[in-house]
DNA sequence: TTAAAAATGATTGAAATTGATTATTTAATA
DNA sequence: TATTAAATAATCAATTTCAATCATTTTTAA
């Protein structure tokens, strides 16, 4: 049976019992009780369900704010960028003033985020409200909300954040590569992005290896100004990559 | 059984009793009652419960000048909400600069709000994601977001608003009565109601009638400052209160 | 087709949970 | 206040669960 298939079948398990024990999932699946923990590992770090020692919770995770769009429910690399995610919130270290981005790959970090002793300051209103439900200290640049991403944009966000000096800050991309850099599609954005990375002492941009083989109209940071996290890299690897497995 | 299962029983048994002796725990679980004793102890620890000798009790974990979540705001006098919530929406005009404070009668008056050629600034990151989800032009002042009520508080936001003047502005209130005025239960919450309040030139307070009989801590507006709409005052009509039915 | 990568199941030592036993504390009552 | 019975805490051994590792099979990509 392939592993999405019996992903499905566990959490449809949990929707019936509320609670499994990893022998009861291995047994009423015929599978071993050592790949029944390699799932649960994933579907943890995936928010579909709780791990505890002795089996699974239901999850009761309601932070899915903003219905995804058309375009979000068919990508294809949603395990790659909850694996960058996973890794990438390892690296916020107490006291850290934090940057975060919008974007999915950052809702995915956002999602992970344990370290409490930090505070976080985000343009996205999906990921502040990620944050805000896990009790985190969250700041919002103020400004004009973009409908289309739900993401503060615009002179105000600038200034706003032009105030700030953060520790480590993660930025989400559309297209990258060793010319053209870093690129989104849209002005306003990317002059966010730059600011905020200008701002920021280690500064990380997440992606997936889709973004690539992408070229967007604006820059907004040159290809080795950043540490990538991504989970493949196709060319020859640069010492500022991250190959996140 | 898992752990965290046994959890939900004890306290799925507490809901019923009150009061429980370790000892009916552990023979209705059957599980020793050393585990009993453990349970207990991690369940007080999160406040879960009341430890006392020879048992446990019911958490009664309200305190009066607490704000409550947004969950168990929820439903309360809803029908009412909505009401006063849709005739507030009717108030805005095309071109109105509207401020739209935080709490559970404005995202009522938030859904409603049909006025597509109007901007609007919201410290409630709840009411910012209803009007975006409608394409509505929004603005987020700056500032910290209070964990319990998702809005944003403290002198960064106080700091935009004033930046600010709006031509109408719809308020919530904790308690509002003539002598008090309007009041609230947070100094920083109250803060940004009174500058919003002092920007703002046609001034309406939503509030249904359960908040009449309330008087929470901090004062933000004297009584007749504010139109005031409501499904019901108890007390003789002034000329400033609107009732809708 | 072949080489590389990923997934699986089994094994093992470490870690967590549990129940039983014993020592200590608490609360009731003489 | 002193006494006593009950409740609790502390400790230990047994059991269960877990994470890490390795060999084998399956899938993917070159």
């Amino acid at each position: 049976m392939i592993r999405e298939k019996r992903w499905e079948k566990i959490l449809s398990l949990l929707e019936k019992k509320d609670s499994l024990q990893v022998s009861e999932i291995s047994s009423s699946l015929n599978v071993s009780e050592a790949t029944i923990r390699r799932d649960i590992i994933e579907l943890d770090q995936q928010g579909k369900l709780v791990k505890v020692h002795g089996g699974v919770l239901k999850s009761n995770n309601s932070y899915v704010v903003r219905d995804l769009t058309m375009s979000e429910k068919h990508d294809l690399n949603l395990q790659e960028k909850q694996k960058i995610g996973a890794y990438a919130a390892t690296l916020i270290e107490p006291n850290d003033f934090v940057y975060i981005d919008s974007g999915t790959t950052t809702e995915a970090l956002a999602m992970h985020i344990t370290q409490k002793d930090a505070t976080y300051v985000t343009n996205s209103l999906t990921v502040a409200h990620i944050l805000i439900q896990k009790g985190l200290h969250t700041i919002l640049p103020g400004g004009e909300i973009k409908v289309s991403t739900e993401a503060l944009v615009g002179s105000e966000t600038v200034d706003a954040i032009s105030r700030y000096n953060f520790t480590i800050g993660f930025f989400g991309t559309n297209g990258a590569n060793e010319d053209n850099g870093f690129t989104t599609p849209e002005v306003n954005e990317a002059r966010v992005k730059q600011i905020a990375m200008e701002h920021t002492k280690r500064k990380y941009v997440l992606c997936d290896h889709s973004k690539f083989s992408v070229i967007s109209p604006i820059s907004f940071g040159k290809f080795e100004d950043a540490t990538i996290i991504t989970d493949h890299y196709p060319k020859k690897k640069k010492k500022n990559i991250v190959e996140v497995k």
